[in-house]
DNA sequence: GTTTACCATGCATAAAATTCATGGAGCAAT
DNA sequence: ATTGCTCCATGAATTTTATGCATGGTAAAC
């Protein structure tokens, strides 16, 4: 395989796209001289005349006229597939439950954004999880699970620990509330099916009798809601309370924290791995979500 | 139109064919390092991996293997259309007259050949004339004609003029005719239209008489063949004989010389006054057979 | 005849490609 | 583990190539 030399080629291009080595010049950024040379080139590689040289004008040989609809399209393709795969660097679809994104991800999401300015992040709020990533629809997800898939990357991101909290409102100038003190107050579920109650109440050694369900909500984020809005006490997972905690919108009531088997990840596609923005968003979110020191680069855990 | 680097295009291809850095570097005539080099350029561009690179072997990320196939198929288009062009440039197709291919061309085609040995030069010999070279049989004409078509590049070569020739062993120890004793042998007539001996005979100041059809013949190259090997007296187209009448095959029996009114000319069609083959092959048709001092190149006359 | 609009080209310089030599990482076999 | 092997990466020097600049030449248009 003998290929002419492709930037001549290249220029040749545009050259005959003007008719011109001056306006061809000046569309790549050359001089006249150089698009001269360049056509030089080419035509000592194929030993005959691309361009008929005219007082009045630049015409195509019959060959020029030949290998221009060739080059074109050869270099059109080129063109297509290189903006193909340069958009799916540039782009990034994150995928988290509503809890997570709304407690996790948004919260810190900008910080991200202004350190990879140029890549177009958005997040997928979907609740679903599609585990394979068959529908493509997002790149990376935030994901809580216990089994792991073939053809999936899994990073850990910490086990899920949930601890009792109440808007400090809901007391107004009464003491806080101790455990057994608990039941005289609405109890928010944040699950319709998981008894994190009744589990914590036994972690604590305690039997909650009749009153443990008062109200169950959708989402772990929705219980949180409520508990800011002073409707009860709600088991909260850690990690998505510290800003309300920090602001006083919420209080601890306890340090006894129910750990569950599962554990939050950060999943992707294998044949997603070497994505530079892929890598760049878990790395970065391993450093920030992480309740262990984040692992050496490419490793998964 | 934002197009990558291509040569560094290039070295992925061959990179990608090979799963190895180090064997498209032999296949490429490089060193491993210039093409890791190329590779990097490549990706650096995209600003996304191309290669995973393991310790065992190379395999491309799924943006090298979307990148692939449009490489592939881009240089192979442009390879064909070099190709095309390429080999046009190599052929060249020369077409005469049985005659003029016999007596003109022949004698003297092996020293264009070792002049330009990358040339594939074919002879076609060929009774008819297209016109228009609309068949594409052939690439450029030796032709005796009179008028000129548009679109065609004609060279005039020089003008047809007959002489009456004669082999000496059609004498015996006789001697040489006089004009006034050619019809005491048989006359040669090389054409079965046109009028050649009685227009000669007219030029001379004689009357020929009745004895002016002995023998006709289809071509000027047979009527000469036929008298060389004494069958009579024709009358030869002087460029025609010169290698005979060096040798003594044939001896000339008059300085008379019908004029005709056509000439020779070498044609070819205007689209390939470009290309190399024909210019050369004009240039050294021009110099070799015209009667006239080799006009300037590129002139048509 | 002069102007104008092009392309060609010699020469100097900037930029890129390439080599060479070395380093390092992963795998396999001892 | 250790050793050896096979690849790829990389720093520095060098060669090659591309480019710019200024100038020259040519054919058409005014």
């Amino acid at each position: 395989m003998k290929l002419p030399p492709l930037n001549a080629l290249r220029v040749f291009l545009v050259a005959a796209e003007h008719h011109s080595f001056t306006k061809a010049g000046e569309t790549l950024h050359l001089t006249q001289g150089a698009v001269s040379r360049h056509i030089q080139t080419l035509e000592a590689h194929y030993g005959l005349p691309l361009f008929v040289r005219q007082a009045r004008g630049l015409t195509l040989t019959p060959e020029g006229v030949a290998l221009f609809p060739a080059v074109r399209d050869a270099f059109s393709r080129i063109e297509a597939a290189s903006e193909a795969i340069s958009r799916r660097s540039r782009e990034l679809r994150v995928k988290a439950s509503p809890s997570i994104a709304s407690r996790w991800v948004l919260p810190r999401f900008t910080q991200f954004r202004n350190r990879y300015p140029d890549l177009m992040v958005s997040l997928v709020t979907v609740t679903g999880f599609d585990p394979n990533f068959k529908s493509r629809e997002y790149d990376i997800s935030f994901q809580a699970c216990e089994t792991q898939e073939p053809g999936l990357i899994y990073h850990r991101l910490r086990g899920a620990r949930f601890v009792p909290v109440a808007s400090p409102d809901l007391f107004k100038d009464k003491p806080r509330p101790t455990m057994a003190q608990f039941m005289e107050y609405p109890l928010l579920h944040p699950s319709h099916e998981d008894q994190f109650w009744s589990q914590w109440f036994a972690l604590s050694g305690m039997n909650p009798g009749n009153s443990i369900e008062a109200y169950a909500f959708d989402t772990l984020d929705l219980a949180i809601t409520a508990a800011s809005r002073g409707m009860g006490i709600t088991l909260a997972e850690e990690s998505m309370i510290a800003d309300d905690l920090a602001n006083g919108t919420l209080v601890q009531l306890s340090d006894v924290a129910l750990v569950t088997s599962w554990a939050y990840y950060l999943i992707y596609p294998q044949e997603l791995a070497t994505l530079p923005s892929v890598i760049a968003f878990r790395d970065w979110a391993l450093a920030e979500f992480s309740d262990t020191p984040p692992a050496p680069a490419g490793s998964a855990q």
